[in-house]
DNA sequence: GTGAATGCAAACATTTTGCAGGGTG
DNA sequence: CACCCTGCAAAATGTTTGCATTCAC
């Protein structure tokens, strides 16, 4: 249910995401199964921002009989494999979104209504490049969250996040 | 056992903890107990950031019979009363660092050793502030984590990280 | 047919909560 | 002496794992 904007919507990642399952696989010797494939499909048409949990009645509710205990293996396959990252903005829960095959972003986050936007932006991005360095660390990957009250007129209502 | 660094260490912070926890209890009309007095000697004491059961294991080696539910309701008094923050470093638990009493800071942690050095930077501040306002967002918080790794001679040693 | 994938339930890890007894202001 | 705090055990939550069965290649 949540929105998402600010940086490129996955339109045809669709492509690119099959694709590289379909190497990951290959690579892996492991097998391409019809819960795999479906959790995909509804993966792809879901929000940017899902859990486990939400995918499972997702997909359930898109008639597939698939277990839990599936939906967080296919996931963790997914992370494997590097196209889906696992974040987690309000505690206690992952989340899962669609990597994006070029670039990064991080997150805007609001308290109130849960939506979740995304932004990228290079120069803070360099500014980390020059703290790594300045404490000699060699950068792998970082994680920016800013969390606040958007401004929206309809925001609040949705109390259940 | 992880160490921290490359902002002032909290020295003198002693005295505005104990006087922040005090005002705190006061207004809420809670009580000074002894095993939230020698909770917060052992935390005061321990590495920068501890998980409860880390701080559990501490008091208990320091003598102090005390329950983890009580360290977790501490920590979370704690949280409330804003003199510790809640961090999450390593998915899947918690760990409390005691708030600066001015200035906020953000982590650079070591994939391979643990070690997590806190940076502050005021560019990346005002940067993050500037793509808030362009979202038409009252930022109240913010979360920046660097990783990679370091380059000490002693690093990926400590694998228990 | 071999090995991987699934579903279920049980196991896990972390944090929270209910309750009876003890302590603080 | 009212109310808060504690310890313990049980519950709650989110995720992983063991096992027997089914399925893909």
């Amino acid at each position: 249910m949540k929105e998402s904007k600010a940086v490129s919507p996955p339109i045809d990642s669709r492509r690119w995401f099959v694709d590289e399952l379909g190497k990951y696989l290959a690579r892996k010797n492991l097998k391409q199964t019809k819960q795999r494939q479906a959790l995909i499909d509804v993966f792809l048409g879901a929000a940017t921002h899902v859990s486990a949990e939400e995918l499972h009645s997702a997909a359930r509710g898109a008639g597939l009989d698939v277990g839990l205990a599936t939906v967080y293996r296919t996931l963790n396959l997914l992370v494997d494999a590097k196209i889906v990252e696992q974040k987690q903005f309000s505690e206690g829960r992952f989340v899962y979104e669609i990597a994006q095959p070029g670039g990064h972003h991080d997150h805007l986050i609001c308290l109130d209504c849960g939506i979740v936007i995304e932004f990228a932006n290079d120069e803070i991005e360099r500014l980390q490049e020059k703290v790594a360095a300045a404490h000699k660390f060699k950068l792998t990957s970082h994680r920016l969250d800013l969390f606040g009250h958007c401004q929206k007129q309809n925001c609040e209502r949705r109390a259940g996040n």
